[in-house]
DNA sequence: CCAAAAGTGTTTTAATTACACCCATGA
DNA sequence: TCATGGGTGTAATTAAAACACTTTTGG
Protein backbone atom coordinates (compact mmCIF):
# COMPACT_ATOMS: atom_id res chain seq x y z
CA UNK A 1 0.00 0.00 0.00
CA UNK A 2 1.18 3.49 -1.38
CA UNK A 3 1.52 6.53 1.23
CA UNK A 4 -0.51 9.64 0.17
CA UNK A 5 1.15 13.07 0.24
CA UNK A 6 -1.85 14.51 2.60
CA UNK A 7 -1.37 17.83 1.26
CA UNK A 8 -0.49 17.33 -2.83
CA UNK A 9 -3.16 16.16 -4.73
CA UNK A 10 -3.92 16.28 -8.75
CA UNK A 11 -6.93 17.56 -10.57
CA UNK A 12 -7.86 16.45 -14.29
CA UNK A 13 -9.61 18.59 -16.83
CA UNK A 14 -10.45 16.70 -19.22
CA UNK A 15 -12.08 18.83 -21.96
CA UNK A 16 -14.51 16.88 -23.87
CA UNK A 17 -15.72 17.71 -27.40
CA UNK A 18 -19.08 16.38 -28.35
CA UNK A 19 -19.40 16.70 -32.19
CA UNK A 20 -23.21 15.45 -31.78
CA UNK A 21 -24.19 18.37 -29.84
CA UNK A 22 -21.09 20.69 -30.89
CA UNK A 23 -20.34 21.50 -27.53
CA UNK A 24 -17.44 21.61 -25.28
CA UNK A 25 -18.01 19.83 -22.35
CA UNK A 26 -15.97 18.25 -19.62
CA UNK A 27 -15.70 15.23 -17.10
CA UNK A 28 -16.90 15.50 -13.95
CA UNK A 29 -17.53 13.30 -10.80
CA UNK A 30 -21.18 13.94 -8.85
CA UNK A 31 -20.74 12.80 -5.24
CA UNK A 32 -23.56 13.36 -2.78
CA UNK A 33 -22.12 15.65 0.09
CA UNK A 34 -24.78 18.50 -0.01
CA UNK A 35 -28.42 17.61 -0.67
CA UNK A 36 -29.14 17.24 -4.39
CA UNK A 37 -32.25 19.80 -4.62
CA UNK A 38 -31.08 23.39 -4.61
CA UNK A 39 -27.34 22.44 -4.57
CA UNK A 40 -26.35 23.57 -7.74
CA UNK A 41 -23.11 21.94 -9.31
CA UNK A 42 -21.52 22.01 -5.38
CA UNK A 43 -21.42 18.07 -5.75
CA UNK A 44 -19.94 18.16 -9.01
CA UNK A 45 -15.61 17.85 -8.54
CA UNK A 46 -12.80 16.83 -11.60
CA UNK A 47 -11.44 13.69 -10.96
CA UNK A 48 -8.37 14.04 -9.19
CA UNK A 49 -6.81 12.55 -6.03
CA UNK A 50 -3.68 12.78 -3.39
CA UNK A 51 -0.76 11.89 -4.98
CA UNK A 52 1.88 9.13 -3.71
CA UNK A 53 4.96 10.34 -1.87
CA UNK A 54 7.60 9.94 -4.41
CA UNK A 55 5.62 9.53 -7.28
CA UNK A 56 6.61 11.71 -10.05
CA UNK A 57 3.99 14.34 -11.00
CA UNK A 58 2.82 13.29 -14.46
CA UNK A 59 3.18 9.64 -13.42
CA UNK A 60 0.85 10.74 -11.39
CA UNK A 61 -1.68 13.24 -12.88
CA UNK A 62 -1.79 9.78 -15.63
CA UNK A 63 -2.29 6.75 -13.24
CA UNK A 64 -5.13 8.86 -10.95
CA UNK A 65 -7.12 10.06 -14.28
CA UNK A 66 -7.03 6.15 -15.22
CA UNK A 67 -7.59 4.69 -12.14
CA UNK A 68 -10.74 6.92 -11.80
CA UNK A 69 -12.13 6.90 -15.68
CA UNK A 70 -10.18 4.41 -17.24
CA UNK A 71 -8.64 6.82 -19.79
CA UNK A 72 -5.72 6.44 -21.10
CA UNK A 73 -3.21 7.39 -24.20
CA UNK A 74 -4.31 10.77 -23.37
CA UNK A 75 -2.11 13.91 -23.36
CA UNK A 76 -2.34 15.50 -20.11
CA UNK A 77 -0.62 19.12 -19.62
CA UNK A 78 0.29 20.49 -16.13
CA UNK A 79 -0.80 24.42 -16.51
CA UNK A 80 -1.09 25.63 -13.06
CA UNK A 81 -0.98 24.93 -9.00
CA UNK A 82 -3.53 25.65 -6.43
CA UNK A 83 -2.77 26.82 -3.12
CA UNK A 84 -4.86 28.72 -1.59
CA UNK A 85 -5.33 27.84 2.12
CA UNK A 86 -9.76 28.08 2.32
CA UNK A 87 -9.28 26.49 -1.49
CA UNK A 88 -11.99 23.96 0.76
CA UNK A 89 -14.98 26.30 0.93
CA UNK A 90 -17.53 23.90 3.62
CA UNK A 91 -16.80 21.90 6.54
CA UNK A 92 -18.80 19.29 4.67
CA UNK A 93 -16.12 18.94 1.51
CA UNK A 94 -13.33 18.44 4.30
CA UNK A 95 -15.21 15.89 6.17
CA UNK A 96 -15.69 14.06 2.76
CA UNK A 97 -12.47 14.80 1.34
CA UNK A 98 -11.08 12.80 5.13
CA UNK A 99 -13.44 9.96 4.94
CA UNK A 100 -12.24 9.41 1.07
CA UNK A 101 -9.06 9.79 1.67
CA UNK A 102 -8.81 7.86 5.21
CA UNK A 103 -6.11 10.78 6.35
CA UNK A 104 -6.58 14.22 7.81
CA UNK A 105 -5.95 16.59 5.65
CA UNK A 106 -5.22 20.36 6.11
CA UNK A 107 -4.77 22.65 3.13
CA UNK A 108 -4.00 20.52 -0.10
CA UNK A 109 -2.44 22.11 -2.69
CA UNK A 110 -3.44 20.59 -6.29
CA UNK A 111 -1.19 20.48 -9.65
CA UNK A 112 -4.20 20.84 -12.47
CA UNK A 113 -3.79 19.39 -15.78
CA UNK A 114 -5.81 19.30 -18.88
CA UNK A 115 -6.51 17.16 -21.38
CA UNK A 116 -8.66 17.81 -24.72
CA UNK A 117 -10.20 14.27 -26.15
CA UNK A 118 -13.18 13.51 -28.33
CA UNK A 119 -16.19 12.16 -26.44
CA UNK A 120 -17.09 9.46 -29.14
CA UNK A 121 -13.68 7.76 -28.87
CA UNK A 122 -12.39 7.92 -25.34
CA UNK A 123 -15.10 6.34 -23.21
CA UNK A 124 -14.67 6.99 -19.31
CA UNK A 125 -15.58 4.49 -17.32
CA UNK A 126 -17.83 4.24 -14.44
CA UNK A 127 -15.06 3.20 -11.67
CA UNK A 128 -16.58 4.78 -8.64
CA UNK A 129 -19.51 2.96 -7.54
CA UNK A 130 -21.20 6.18 -4.87
CA UNK A 131 -20.18 8.77 -7.50
CA UNK A 132 -21.23 9.35 -10.89
CA UNK A 133 -18.52 10.44 -13.43
CA UNK A 134 -20.75 12.21 -16.35
CA UNK A 135 -20.07 14.80 -18.81
CA UNK A 136 -21.35 18.62 -18.60
CA UNK A 137 -21.19 21.60 -20.58
CA UNK A 138 -18.97 23.88 -20.18
CA UNK A 139 -21.85 26.45 -20.37
CA UNK A 140 -23.27 24.90 -16.88
CA UNK A 141 -20.41 24.90 -15.04
CA UNK A 142 -20.67 26.79 -12.63
CA UNK A 143 -19.84 26.91 -8.69
CA UNK A 144 -18.27 23.34 -9.14
CA UNK A 145 -17.07 21.84 -5.58
CA UNK A 146 -13.83 23.51 -4.04
CA UNK A 147 -12.13 25.83 -6.36
CA UNK A 148 -13.37 23.68 -8.71
CA UNK A 149 -14.56 26.85 -10.99
CA UNK A 150 -11.51 28.89 -10.81
CA UNK A 151 -9.92 25.61 -12.14
CA UNK A 152 -11.93 25.16 -14.92
CA UNK A 153 -11.69 29.38 -16.06
CA UNK A 154 -7.55 28.97 -15.92
CA UNK A 155 -8.02 25.95 -18.04
CA UNK A 156 -10.40 27.17 -20.57
CA UNK A 157 -7.64 30.12 -21.08
CA UNK A 158 -4.95 27.31 -21.19
CA UNK A 159 -6.56 25.39 -23.69
CA UNK A 160 -7.58 28.56 -26.03
CA UNK A 161 -4.00 29.59 -25.91
CA UNK A 162 -2.45 26.38 -26.65
CA UNK A 163 -4.95 25.82 -29.60
CA UNK A 164 -4.22 28.98 -31.35
CA UNK A 165 -0.37 29.13 -30.73
CA UNK A 166 0.37 25.41 -30.72
CA UNK A 167 -2.44 24.27 -33.23
CA UNK A 168 -1.17 20.44 -33.32
CA UNK A 169 -2.89 19.73 -29.94
CA UNK A 170 -6.38 20.03 -32.38
CA UNK A 171 -5.58 17.03 -34.32
CA UNK A 172 -6.09 14.54 -31.08
CA UNK A 173 -9.71 15.50 -31.88
CA UNK A 174 -10.06 14.31 -34.86
CA UNK A 175 -10.20 10.69 -36.51
CA UNK A 176 -7.60 9.68 -39.03
CA UNK A 177 -9.61 10.93 -41.81
CA UNK A 178 -11.75 14.52 -41.15
CA UNK A 179 -12.88 17.00 -43.56
CA UNK A 180 -11.96 20.30 -43.11
CA UNK A 181 -15.34 21.72 -41.91
CA UNK A 182 -14.57 19.01 -38.99
CA UNK A 183 -11.68 20.76 -38.68
CA UNK A 184 -13.03 24.56 -38.40
CA UNK A 185 -16.31 23.11 -35.88
CA UNK A 186 -13.67 21.75 -33.35
CA UNK A 187 -11.97 25.42 -33.99
CA UNK A 188 -15.33 27.39 -33.88
CA UNK A 189 -16.42 24.76 -30.68
CA UNK A 190 -13.49 25.23 -28.26
CA UNK A 191 -12.76 29.11 -29.10
CA UNK A 192 -16.48 29.65 -28.67
CA UNK A 193 -17.22 31.31 -32.24
CA UNK A 194 -17.18 31.57 -35.76
CA UNK A 195 -14.70 31.45 -38.38
CA UNK A 196 -15.14 32.48 -42.08
CA UNK A 197 -14.66 29.35 -43.98
CA UNK A 198 -12.36 30.23 -46.99
CA UNK A 199 -10.18 32.44 -45.13
CA UNK A 200 -10.02 29.21 -42.57
CA UNK A 201 -9.08 27.21 -45.65
CA UNK A 202 -6.66 29.60 -46.55
CA UNK A 203 -4.58 29.12 -43.32
CA UNK A 204 -4.79 25.39 -43.57
CA UNK A 205 -3.66 25.11 -46.91
CA UNK A 206 -0.78 27.93 -45.78
CA UNK A 207 0.36 25.64 -43.03
CA UNK A 208 0.79 22.54 -45.42
CA UNK A 209 0.81 19.92 -43.10
CA UNK A 210 -3.24 19.02 -43.37
CA UNK A 211 -3.31 17.31 -46.82
CA UNK A 212 -5.56 15.66 -48.61
CA UNK A 213 -5.94 12.03 -48.79
CA UNK A 214 -8.08 11.92 -52.65
CA UNK A 215 -11.12 9.83 -50.82
CA UNK A 216 -14.44 11.60 -50.52
CA UNK A 217 -16.86 11.13 -47.59
CA UNK A 218 -19.72 8.33 -48.15
CA UNK A 219 -23.61 8.24 -47.21
CA UNK A 220 -23.94 11.86 -46.69
CA UNK A 221 -27.37 13.27 -47.97
CA UNK A 222 -25.16 16.35 -49.65
CA UNK A 223 -22.21 16.89 -51.80
CA UNK A 224 -19.67 14.25 -50.22
CA UNK A 225 -16.34 16.21 -48.76
CA UNK A 226 -12.81 15.41 -48.98
CA UNK A 227 -10.95 13.76 -46.61
CA UNK A 228 -7.56 14.93 -45.50
CA UNK A 229 -5.63 13.52 -42.79
CA UNK A 230 -2.43 15.26 -40.61
CA UNK A 231 0.83 14.81 -42.31
CA UNK A 232 2.90 14.61 -39.02
CA UNK A 233 6.47 14.81 -41.29
CA UNK A 234 5.51 18.18 -42.74
CA UNK A 235 4.45 19.07 -39.58
CA UNK A 236 7.35 18.51 -38.15
CA UNK A 237 9.64 19.83 -40.57
CA UNK A 238 7.71 23.16 -40.45
CA UNK A 239 7.57 23.73 -37.00
CA UNK A 240 10.86 22.63 -35.27
CA UNK A 241 10.62 24.01 -31.98
CA UNK A 242 8.57 27.09 -32.66
CA UNK A 243 5.27 28.00 -31.78
CA UNK A 244 2.62 28.15 -35.05
CA UNK A 245 0.21 31.07 -35.00
CA UNK A 246 -2.76 29.22 -36.75
CA UNK A 247 -5.99 30.84 -36.47
CA UNK B 1 7.23 28.41 15.54
CA UNK B 2 5.52 27.57 12.17
CA UNK B 3 5.38 24.24 10.90
CA UNK B 4 6.93 23.41 7.33
CA UNK B 5 5.45 21.23 4.93
CA UNK B 6 8.52 18.82 3.96
CA UNK B 7 7.29 17.79 0.75
CA UNK B 8 6.21 21.40 -0.83
CA UNK B 9 8.37 23.91 -1.35
CA UNK B 10 8.91 27.49 -3.53
CA UNK B 11 11.42 28.76 -5.75
CA UNK B 12 12.09 32.51 -7.32
CA UNK B 13 13.68 32.74 -10.36
CA UNK B 14 14.75 36.39 -10.38
CA UNK B 15 15.61 37.84 -13.54
CA UNK B 16 17.53 40.82 -13.45
CA UNK B 17 18.11 43.37 -16.19
CA UNK B 18 21.55 44.94 -16.43
CA UNK B 19 21.06 47.75 -18.20
CA UNK B 20 25.11 49.04 -17.81
CA UNK B 21 26.16 45.35 -18.90
CA UNK B 22 22.62 45.26 -21.24
CA UNK B 23 22.55 42.08 -20.24
CA UNK B 24 19.83 39.46 -17.88
CA UNK B 25 21.02 37.71 -15.38
CA UNK B 26 19.68 35.71 -12.34
CA UNK B 27 19.91 36.06 -8.77
CA UNK B 28 21.34 32.55 -7.24
CA UNK B 29 22.63 31.90 -3.89
CA UNK B 30 26.06 29.98 -3.67
CA UNK B 31 26.36 27.58 -1.31
CA UNK B 32 29.39 25.37 -0.58
CA UNK B 33 28.07 21.88 -0.68
CA UNK B 34 30.63 20.72 -3.07
CA UNK B 35 34.17 21.92 -3.48
CA UNK B 36 34.50 24.83 -5.10
CA UNK B 37 36.85 23.96 -7.39
CA UNK B 38 35.74 21.99 -10.72
CA UNK B 39 31.76 21.89 -9.51
CA UNK B 40 30.53 24.31 -12.04
CA UNK B 41 27.46 25.97 -11.19
CA UNK B 42 26.76 22.74 -8.65
CA UNK B 43 26.60 24.97 -5.79
CA UNK B 44 24.02 27.57 -7.06
CA UNK B 45 20.53 27.66 -6.42
CA UNK B 46 17.77 29.87 -6.53
CA UNK B 47 16.49 31.42 -4.07
CA UNK B 48 13.44 29.21 -2.01
CA UNK B 49 12.41 27.55 0.68
CA UNK B 50 10.04 25.14 2.17
CA UNK B 51 6.32 26.42 2.42
CA UNK B 52 4.88 26.69 5.51
CA UNK B 53 1.44 24.43 6.69
CA UNK B 54 -1.79 26.50 5.39
CA UNK B 55 0.55 29.21 4.05
CA UNK B 56 -1.25 30.42 0.55
CA UNK B 57 1.22 29.95 -1.82
CA UNK B 58 1.29 33.21 -3.63
CA UNK B 59 2.40 35.00 0.10
CA UNK B 60 4.35 32.07 0.72
CA UNK B 61 6.89 33.29 -2.30
CA UNK B 62 6.31 36.47 -1.23
CA UNK B 63 7.55 35.98 2.16
CA UNK B 64 10.58 33.66 1.41
CA UNK B 65 11.88 35.87 -1.36
CA UNK B 66 11.97 38.56 0.95
CA UNK B 67 13.15 36.47 3.71
CA UNK B 68 16.14 35.19 1.74
CA UNK B 69 16.73 38.75 -0.52
CA UNK B 70 15.11 41.92 1.13
CA UNK B 71 13.07 42.45 -1.70
CA UNK B 72 9.71 43.85 -1.97
CA UNK B 73 7.36 44.90 -4.34
CA UNK B 74 8.49 42.95 -7.23
CA UNK B 75 5.68 40.97 -8.98
CA UNK B 76 6.02 37.11 -8.65
CA UNK B 77 3.91 35.24 -11.33
CA UNK B 78 3.84 31.36 -10.79
CA UNK B 79 4.99 29.50 -13.70
CA UNK B 80 4.77 25.89 -13.33
CA UNK B 81 5.39 22.93 -10.50
CA UNK B 82 7.75 20.36 -10.64
CA UNK B 83 7.97 17.08 -9.17
CA UNK B 84 10.16 14.61 -9.83
CA UNK B 85 11.23 12.30 -7.59
CA UNK B 86 14.59 12.29 -8.76
CA UNK B 87 14.99 15.84 -8.26
CA UNK B 88 17.69 15.98 -6.11
CA UNK B 89 20.52 14.56 -7.80
CA UNK B 90 23.32 14.24 -5.21
CA UNK B 91 23.30 12.61 -1.52
CA UNK B 92 24.85 16.11 -0.75
CA UNK B 93 22.08 18.06 -1.88
CA UNK B 94 19.84 15.95 0.33
CA UNK B 95 21.77 16.06 3.11
CA UNK B 96 22.27 19.74 2.62
CA UNK B 97 18.82 20.35 2.52
CA UNK B 98 17.88 18.04 5.63
CA UNK B 99 20.13 20.37 7.71
CA UNK B 100 19.34 22.87 6.39
CA UNK B 101 15.29 22.74 7.18
CA UNK B 102 16.45 20.19 10.20
CA UNK B 103 13.48 17.91 8.84
CA UNK B 104 13.53 14.77 6.79
CA UNK B 105 12.93 15.38 3.38
CA UNK B 106 11.74 12.85 0.28
CA UNK B 107 10.18 14.41 -3.05
CA UNK B 108 9.60 18.03 -2.88
CA UNK B 109 7.44 19.19 -5.15
CA UNK B 110 8.27 22.88 -5.81
CA UNK B 111 6.28 25.96 -7.11
CA UNK B 112 8.15 27.71 -9.54
CA UNK B 113 7.63 31.59 -9.48
CA UNK B 114 9.35 34.29 -11.82
CA UNK B 115 10.04 37.95 -11.20
CA UNK B 116 11.46 40.98 -13.19
CA UNK B 117 13.23 43.52 -11.71
CA UNK B 118 15.65 46.21 -12.06
CA UNK B 119 19.24 45.46 -10.59
CA UNK B 120 20.16 49.18 -9.87
CA UNK B 121 16.61 49.39 -8.49
CA UNK B 122 15.67 46.45 -6.38
CA UNK B 123 18.91 45.74 -4.64
CA UNK B 124 18.88 42.46 -2.60
CA UNK B 125 20.43 42.13 1.24
CA UNK B 126 22.36 39.75 1.98
CA UNK B 127 20.51 37.90 4.69
CA UNK B 128 22.18 34.83 4.99
CA UNK B 129 25.63 34.22 6.17
CA UNK B 130 27.33 31.58 5.25
CA UNK B 131 25.93 31.65 1.28
CA UNK B 132 26.70 34.30 -1.25
CA UNK B 133 23.66 35.82 -2.79
CA UNK B 134 24.75 37.23 -6.14
CA UNK B 135 23.55 37.69 -9.85
CA UNK B 136 25.18 35.75 -12.55
CA UNK B 137 24.47 35.78 -16.51
CA UNK B 138 21.71 33.28 -17.82
CA UNK B 139 24.64 32.53 -20.51
CA UNK B 140 26.90 31.46 -17.38
CA UNK B 141 23.71 29.24 -15.88
CA UNK B 142 23.85 26.06 -17.02
CA UNK B 143 24.40 23.08 -14.76
CA UNK B 144 22.94 24.49 -11.58
CA UNK B 145 21.77 22.87 -8.69
CA UNK B 146 18.54 20.26 -8.49
CA UNK B 147 16.99 20.77 -11.47
CA UNK B 148 17.29 24.45 -11.08
CA UNK B 149 18.64 24.87 -15.12
CA UNK B 150 15.48 23.13 -16.38
CA UNK B 151 13.50 25.32 -14.30
CA UNK B 152 15.38 27.96 -15.59
CA UNK B 153 14.65 27.47 -19.40
CA UNK B 154 10.90 27.22 -18.50
CA UNK B 155 10.78 30.18 -16.43
CA UNK B 156 13.00 32.18 -19.46
CA UNK B 157 10.90 30.56 -22.80
CA UNK B 158 7.71 32.27 -19.73
CA UNK B 159 8.96 35.09 -19.62
CA UNK B 160 9.48 35.65 -22.82
CA UNK B 161 6.44 34.53 -24.19
CA UNK B 162 4.76 37.05 -21.70
CA UNK B 163 6.66 39.96 -22.31
CA UNK B 164 5.59 39.46 -26.27
CA UNK B 165 1.71 38.47 -25.17
CA UNK B 166 1.35 40.85 -22.82
CA UNK B 167 3.73 43.67 -22.81
CA UNK B 168 2.89 45.77 -19.48
CA UNK B 169 5.13 43.63 -17.91
CA UNK B 170 8.34 45.42 -19.64
CA UNK B 171 7.18 48.53 -17.49
CA UNK B 172 8.62 47.31 -13.99
CA UNK B 173 11.41 47.43 -15.69
CA UNK B 174 11.62 51.09 -16.37
CA UNK B 175 11.92 54.27 -14.41
CA UNK B 176 9.15 56.82 -14.70
CA UNK B 177 10.77 59.00 -17.38
CA UNK B 178 12.58 56.58 -20.15
CA UNK B 179 13.44 56.58 -23.95
CA UNK B 180 12.37 54.85 -26.29
CA UNK B 181 15.62 53.27 -26.81
CA UNK B 182 15.60 52.45 -23.15
CA UNK B 183 12.41 50.06 -24.10
CA UNK B 184 13.82 48.78 -27.11
CA UNK B 185 16.97 48.13 -25.74
CA UNK B 186 14.90 46.13 -23.04
CA UNK B 187 13.14 43.72 -25.42
CA UNK B 188 16.21 42.94 -27.29
CA UNK B 189 18.47 41.75 -23.54
CA UNK B 190 15.27 39.84 -23.15
CA UNK B 191 14.20 38.21 -26.26
CA UNK B 192 17.78 37.95 -27.19
CA UNK B 193 17.88 39.22 -30.58
CA UNK B 194 17.92 42.79 -32.01
CA UNK B 195 14.79 44.80 -33.36
CA UNK B 196 14.64 47.36 -36.10
CA UNK B 197 14.14 51.01 -34.35
CA UNK B 198 11.71 52.39 -36.61
CA UNK B 199 9.16 49.42 -36.80
CA UNK B 200 9.57 49.12 -32.88
CA UNK B 201 8.76 52.85 -32.58
CA UNK B 202 6.05 52.14 -35.00
CA UNK B 203 4.42 49.86 -32.51
CA UNK B 204 4.73 51.85 -29.56
CA UNK B 205 3.22 54.55 -31.40
CA UNK B 206 0.17 52.43 -32.17
CA UNK B 207 -0.09 50.44 -29.00
CA UNK B 208 -0.41 54.49 -27.87
CA UNK B 209 -0.16 53.91 -24.08
CA UNK B 210 3.60 55.42 -24.10
CA UNK B 211 2.97 58.85 -24.24
CA UNK B 212 6.26 61.72 -24.74
CA UNK B 213 6.22 64.05 -21.62
CA UNK B 214 7.95 67.05 -23.61
CA UNK B 215 11.25 66.34 -21.73
CA UNK B 216 14.59 65.66 -23.10
CA UNK B 217 17.68 63.89 -21.58
CA UNK B 218 19.99 66.21 -20.22
CA UNK B 219 24.02 66.02 -19.73
CA UNK B 220 24.52 63.34 -22.65
CA UNK B 221 27.38 64.09 -24.89
CA UNK B 222 25.13 63.59 -27.99
CA UNK B 223 21.42 64.89 -29.31
CA UNK B 224 18.96 64.15 -25.97
CA UNK B 225 16.49 61.70 -26.59
CA UNK B 226 12.69 62.48 -25.44
CA UNK B 227 11.32 61.17 -22.76
CA UNK B 228 8.43 59.30 -22.28
CA UNK B 229 6.23 57.79 -19.73
CA UNK B 230 3.29 54.76 -19.14
CA UNK B 231 -0.26 55.81 -19.52
CA UNK B 232 -1.78 53.22 -17.16
CA UNK B 233 -5.07 54.87 -17.86
CA UNK B 234 -4.82 54.20 -21.99
CA UNK B 235 -3.34 50.86 -21.40
CA UNK B 236 -6.30 49.78 -19.56
CA UNK B 237 -8.64 51.31 -21.82
CA UNK B 238 -7.12 49.61 -24.48
CA UNK B 239 -6.16 46.61 -22.76
CA UNK B 240 -9.44 45.46 -20.94
CA UNK B 241 -8.41 41.91 -19.87
CA UNK B 242 -6.85 41.01 -23.59
CA UNK B 243 -3.24 40.61 -24.20
CA UNK B 244 -1.80 42.66 -26.94
CA UNK B 245 0.42 41.51 -29.07
CA UNK B 246 3.45 44.12 -29.37
CA UNK B 247 6.62 42.76 -30.70
C1' DC C 1 -36.18 18.37 -58.21
C1' DC C 2 -35.24 19.64 -53.68
C1' DA C 3 -32.66 20.04 -49.41
C1' DA C 4 -28.28 20.14 -47.39
C1' DA C 5 -23.71 20.90 -46.83
C1' DA C 6 -19.25 21.38 -49.80
C1' DG C 7 -16.33 24.08 -52.17
C1' DT C 8 -14.27 28.05 -54.35
C1' DG C 9 -11.72 33.86 -55.53
C1' DT C 10 -11.38 38.48 -55.38
C1' DT C 11 -10.98 42.87 -53.46
C1' DT C 12 -9.83 45.91 -49.78
C1' DT C 13 -7.51 46.98 -45.83
C1' DA C 14 -4.06 46.54 -42.46
C1' DA C 15 0.36 44.85 -40.82
C1' DT C 16 5.13 43.73 -41.53
C1' DT C 17 9.55 44.16 -43.29
C1' DA C 18 13.62 46.25 -45.14
C1' DC C 19 16.31 50.03 -45.50
C1' DA C 20 19.84 55.13 -44.87
C1' DC C 21 20.52 59.59 -43.76
C1' DC C 22 20.39 64.01 -41.00
C1' DC C 23 20.22 66.00 -36.11
C1' DA C 24 21.57 67.86 -31.52
C1' DT C 25 24.64 67.72 -28.00
C1' DG C 26 29.12 67.76 -25.00
C1' DA C 27 33.76 67.20 -25.29
C1' DT D 1 34.53 69.95 -35.52
C1' DC D 2 33.94 65.48 -34.32
C1' DA D 3 32.10 61.47 -32.07
C1' DT D 4 27.97 59.67 -30.27
C1' DG D 5 23.62 58.06 -30.12
C1' DG D 6 18.72 60.17 -31.46
C1' DG D 7 15.35 60.51 -34.63
C1' DT D 8 12.66 60.11 -38.95
C1' DG D 9 9.59 57.95 -43.84
C1' DT D 10 8.61 55.25 -47.73
C1' DA D 11 7.98 51.49 -50.69
C1' DA D 12 7.19 46.51 -51.19
C1' DT D 13 5.44 42.51 -49.42
C1' DT D 14 2.51 39.74 -46.87
C1' DA D 15 -1.43 38.82 -44.04
C1' DA D 16 -6.22 39.58 -42.69
C1' DA D 17 -10.97 40.41 -43.42
C1' DA D 18 -15.23 40.68 -45.79
C1' DC D 19 -18.18 38.73 -48.87
C1' DA D 20 -22.01 35.00 -52.34
C1' DC D 21 -22.67 31.81 -55.52
C1' DT D 22 -22.22 27.08 -57.73
C1' DT D 23 -21.66 22.00 -56.97
C1' DT D 24 -22.65 17.30 -55.67
C1' DT D 25 -25.05 14.06 -53.46
C1' DG D 26 -29.19 11.23 -51.32
C1' DG D 27 -33.82 11.28 -50.62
Amino acid sequence: MHKLNPSLSVDCVIFGLDTNEQSLKILVYEREIFPIEGSGNKNLKFPGSLVIEDEDLDESAYRILNELTGLKNVYLKQFSAFGKPDRIKFDEEREWSEKHYGIKINRVVTIAYYALIRIDKHNPEQKQIKDKLRWINIDNASNLAFDHSHILSVALETLRRDLIFQSAISLELLPKKFTLNHLQSLYEIILGNKLDKRNFRKKIAKAGYIVPIGEKQTGVAHKPAMLYRFDKRKFNKNNEGIATFFI
